[in-house]
DNA sequence: CAGTGGTCTAGACCACCAG
DNA sequence: TGGTGGTCTAGACCACTGC
């Protein structure tokens, strides 16, 4: 066995795409109409279709199919961009939705972090954010509603940077970023409508105030061929 | 099929971890052994197998076996530490090997950055890391040797920061960055001893010099499972 | 050499999605 | 309701590792 025959399915699609005669979004014929053209197995042809999203090329969607990825999006997070513009600046279509919002006691390491009492309450909030109409990021964010009183009032699929800005005359300042690679959690996975244990990105984000105070705690899970992370140190 | 059957494979080698009943570097029964145990086909192990994969619990040598991951290490990008301080500070041991040297050619992308004509010489080092034994990460640099006359005759094995800062009065400043969750490149995956296909993590670092001169450009590919990205944004 | 993971076949049934 | 991917069986042979 010189090379496997996963291997070339894979190069067979990964040229169709980079030659562009598939386009990001289009789907790709059914694993068992593969199966047909090629002579393989269904086994083998997940081979090549969970490499080829390992790798970025496509992705898919729980029972519906498999897709061509859209061009990733750049994160730069030293920009303090918000969602909303960054995803525009380059030309996508972001949008955000609200799957829950509610105040909770606060756990350790949020009450650690923010400085009060453990169960204290904070403004939970669960968004998921679309690029071009594909899922691409949960969020699940810990609020200091201390610092933001009334926060709980806005519209919460607005940009948060917005509102901070507007009704507290804050802006996002300081951050502590963690990136890991790694798969999806469970419900970090059927949020996005895709089965469990797929490849993504992790990242907490901590938010201060421009006097050190914890804003906001932040746990993002991305898509992995969704999003790219640039940064520059400048010291 | 409620929970499939995989999940409680997972959920079983994950306690297993968990409760350190299984510790870092251990090797797991061989898949055909867990198939007897559990009365599953090998598709199915290596499903569930698959997926703690990805969560980042273990890893396969080629052929070798399944085993436990080690704790990820913590790169702090911003902290200008070198690799092998980094991984020692905190409890690891850390080695380096070196698999090419060569001067070369820039190509458009680095002689771009280097402000060097296309075609111009600079140094080219290939380079294989360890962490504790295990091969963790792939590096390939691209290094101005207009800026650090002599760098060939160096050791390069060593920390290139000690050799900066040892000969030429130079230490790393500026520095931008990209990182990608994605799956490893066949020539990465081959040096690490893993299949291709499995995910990791690329970086891309550029180095500049106190003068914003481009020093060195650097890929880097990860076991995704080995590292953890902190980073402090402070403006 | 025996044992390991890597690849593959030829089926099957299930859960979910779309028309 | 027909088609999709998701899960799974019961095998097989190959390439490589370690003894």
């Amino acid at each position: 066995m010189s090379t496997p025959h996963y291997h070339h399915l894979q190069q067979y699609f990964s040229d169709l795409i980079a030659s562009q005669q598939l386009v990001p979004g289009s789907k790709l014929p059914s694993e068992r109409k593969i199966g047909e053209q090629f002579k393989l197995t269904r086994v083998t042809i997940r081979q090549a279709l969970k490499n080829l999203e390992a790798e970025g090329l496509i992705y898919r969607q729980n029972r519906r199919g498999w897709f061509v990825s859209p061009a990733a999006v750049i994160y730069h997070p030293a920009s303090h961009l918000s969602f909303n513009l960054y995803v525009t600046e380059q030309g996508f279509s972001p949008s955000t939705e609200k799957l829950a919002q509610q105040i909770e006691p606060a756990n350790e390491r949020i009450a650690q972090l923010m400085n009060i009492p453990v169960g204290n309450p904070v403004l939970y909030l669960h968004r998921r954010r679309y690029i071009d109409q594909r899922p691409v990021l949960i969020e699940k964010m810990y609020i200091n509603q201390n610092l933001l009183p009334g926060i709980e009032e806005e519209d919460l699929t607005e940009s948060l940077s917005q509102i901070l800005k507007r009704k507290y005359q804050q802006e996002y300042r300081d951050m502590d970023l963690s990136f890991k690679s790694t798969s999806l959690p469970a419900h970090a996975a059927n949020d996005l409508g895709i089965a469990a244990g797929q490849p993504g990105l992790q990242i907490e984000r901590i938010n201060y105030t421009s006097h050190k105070q914890v804003l906001e705690v932040d746990y993002e899970f991305w898509r992995h061929d969704a999003v790219t992370i640039n940064i520059a140190i400048r010291d």
